[in-house]
DNA sequence: TAGATTGTTAATCGATTAACAATC
DNA sequence: TAGATTGTTAATCGATTAACAATC
């Protein structure tokens, strides 16, 4: 399968597409076709058929794609089979939520450890070790790690990731509701909850307008 | 303000203007023009001040915007100044992270309870209750509760959405990665994680790439 | 073969960017 | 006044949708 250019839009839709696919019973038929995966999600049928064309190397007219070939292709496009390491800064609720949900090695996301100013847990129940900031370079640098994750306050978060970035991090999943300013290299994903509320609190809002 | 049609990428900018604006420290300048704006966040300076037409009523040529009245006319757009209730159902890890993250009221959300099929918790650390899954439907009619937050694992997602719909909701939040199906009036918000992993993922395996 | 489905090429739509006039 | 900044109108860009030919 040749790599084409790929749009950030259509990156966000193949994992709703993959997901879709594992979420299958094991004795689904054996093909798929786009139409089906369209009308199950409901989105145009013409917009899976290009997106899937991006990362299959090819479906069968008449009765679609093979259905485990095609989530092995979603999942490597996606990267999802070679893991990468990461770690996360500041074990408060959200933190140690993240750090001890085990659904992310589906994704190919292993989080290493955690970091806090006050590690009071030394372990969390999972297992995963949290260690204090003052030991983030040599970890990082010792475990090569690439990602991470930031869950501290707002007011903490652009330091913190100054840090990462001196470490040697690449990509930076945050989850703080502030804008970081990052060297042109590095990725920043803001896991933005204020975006949704406010289409959510638009959506409600449109609601109780139209039933006056 | 008139009240325009607006898109959803302007509403999903409106949130990352109004975390900047709140962060500028008390004493900053009472006037801040879109340029600035667009230079802190790294975006482009059309882009913001077509956006801030949609909520503002006019910022002044050469001095721009008052910082006050811009936060204000923002949080007023999205709505965070009438708080919304909501209920949130399945609480694991992440439902009790969500139950205990205070940070939400500034955004006019607030999460009255937590409901789960095994309440073992009377209550969370922060006081708020989780009841059994039976008081549901009565608990949201009591409340008028139109929003939803599901944190359950993925395959009880759609059967716990179908619940909340009956219960009268309007607007689902959801952190289970899996689509759901709901009818036409009813808005889901997929806050999903898988997406942004994918992006990351991707960018990392790019860099890999370049450093050969 | 006929028909469902794929994949591609062209048309439409919407959002971003550029250019420019208006204003304090 | 001169210049920075706003707001609007036009041009560009990209993504979605529609139309159609290719294929099993």
């Amino acid at each position: 399968m040749e790599r084409k250019e790929i749009s950030k839009s259509v990156l966000k839709r193949l994992p709703i597409y993959l997901s879709y696919l594992k979420s299958l019973p094991q004795g689904s038929a054996e093909y798929i076709s786009a139409t089906a995966l369209a009308n199950a999600l409901g989105m145009g049928e013409v917009q899976v058929r290009k997106d899937l064309a991006m990362v299959s190397d090819g479906g069968r007219p008449k009765v679609g794609y093979r259905r485990e070939s095609l989530m092995d292709d979603i999942s490597q496009f996606l990267g999802y089979d070679n893991t990468t390491d990461a770690i996360l800064v500041g074990a408060g609720k959200l933190g140690q939520a993240l750090l001890g949900y085990s659904g992310f090695e589906e994704y190919g996301l292993n989080i290493l450890a955690g970091f806090d100013i006050q590690p009071t847990i030394q372990k969390t129940e999972d297992g995963k070790p949290i260690f204090p900031m003052s030991e983030l370079e040599n970890f990082c640098k010792m475990n090569k790690v690439l990602m991470g994750i930031i869950t501290v306050p707002a007011q903490y978060a652009q330091q913190v990731c100054d840090q990462l970035i001196a470490c040697g991090i690449k990509a930076v999943w945050t989850f703080a509701p502030v804008h970081l300013d990052v060297p042109e290299n590095i990725l920043v994903q803001n896991e933005n909850m204020a975006t949704s509320l406010a289409l959510l609190s638009m959506h409600l809002q449109a609601q109780m307008k139209e039933r006056k």
